[in-house]
DNA sequence: GAAGATACGGAGGCACCCTCCGCTTAACAA
DNA sequence: TTGTTAAGCGGAGGGTGCCTCCGTATCTTC
């Protein structure tokens, strides 16, 4: 049998292009029929059969993530451009806003994205991966210029900012989680020079005396 | 036309018997197949027809609506029982530790209630309500003994608690919400001078491993 | 241009949704 | 108790969407 099996070859070009296709379109009607919509429905408004799409992205599951990794993709290099301001208590702030804000434009997809996670503990890993490096290196320089306690992680606070905006049925919850979010930087927050001192200067024992 | 309209009729044993099936089976088939089940495998469970229950549930959002409802009752009257507690911050912080541990069993249906809010703004109204006196009461006592800053509402805080639930799908989210819930209590806490004191006395040292 | 690999489309079988209506049963009156 | 009647029950069946399968079309390579 010859093998020149390592020669790869390149992609189809239709193929390439319909993948496209099926993604736009998918981001548009779930957004606007949430997950429940039909994928005959996505087929149809790509313009490809049924069959090309199931090709492509086997399980509604697969579709999702592949639309939402774009997006993630998105806050994470807002987070790069973030890195170079001023103040960095102030940048972590804007970024935070500026995820709500964006989480804010993408309502019908926000349910689909809730049973995705649930079931693809893959993709969860990939943007808390993303994700957490973004916050990462926006705390690390506030705690690094003293200006934030260092007992919580990225992950922490990117839990509690994807939590919160879960909750973005109620009117006005927009503005609730931007309060939400200040009252959580000052929890973080150094109080004082001073107390900085006296509490970095501090020997260990655990971060909070947790019961049970 | 004779009307003793205004006779009202008990409703019939049968009925109610059934109602209460249905709502025990369908706590159980969603808990463990998601909000996707089928209602089919309700009824069936339920030991009843298909019609039987389409006819008290109209919609499946109706059936996780009252199933739902009997999760919420429970976490009211754990406030309740909490009101007589001797620390309020100490009560506060043990309630929503409780509403942790509380959703933490309900893992499969979890994705059907974000689906439910979306969708059912009566739903989130009642049960934002309900939540919310439920904080509220023990809020208003830790302020009211001066152990807390005020301008947080309930809602705020119950809008952060149930938003960081909604993340446990990952390993080890537990412990990290109520991790979560500490700073946001010591966001919250006033810091009067005593108090701030007290603090930095305190053990709450931080750091220690939070690589990168 | 020919050969072969790759992708396309949509028919079709299946599962589930939900309605509709004839039958059953509980509540009430006498 | 028994009769009357409203209320409730069950499941057949039409409809929709899911997903597979394979004959056909198109692209890449030589």
């Amino acid at each position: 049998m010859d093998d020149h099996t390592d020669q790869i070859r390149k992609p189809r070009a239709d193929a390439v292009r319909n993948r496209e296709r099926v993604l736009e379109a998918a981001k548009a009607v779930f957004s606007a029929g949430g997950p429940e919509a039909s994928l005959e429905a996505v087929a149809k408004r790509a313009g490809v059969g049924i069959g090309t799409l199931y090709r492509h992205f086997p399980t509604r599951e697969d579709l999702f993530e592949a639309v939402y990794r774009r997006e993630v993709e998105q806050l994470s290099e807002l987070a790069e451009q973030l890195k170079t301001a001023k103040d960095p208590v102030d940048a972590l702030r804007r970024w935070l806003n500026s995820a709500v804000e964006f989480v804010a434009t993408k309502k019908g997809m926000s349910a689909a994205l809730a049973l995705t996670f649930q079931s693809s503990s893959e993709l969860a890993a990939f943007s808390m991966d993303r994700l957490t490096k973004a916050i990462g290196s926006l705390l690390d320089r506030a705690v690094a210029a003293g200006q934030m306690r260092a007992d919580v992680s990225p992950e922490d606070l990117l839990r509690a900012l994807i939590g919160m905006c879960y909750m973005h049925d109620q009117p006005g919850w927009q503005s609730s989680v931007l309060r939400m979010l200040d009252v959580f930087v000052d929890g973080l927050r150094m109080q004082t020079a001073a107390k900085a001192k006296a509490r970095v200067a501090k020997p260990a024992k655990p971060a909070v005396k947790r019961k049970r």
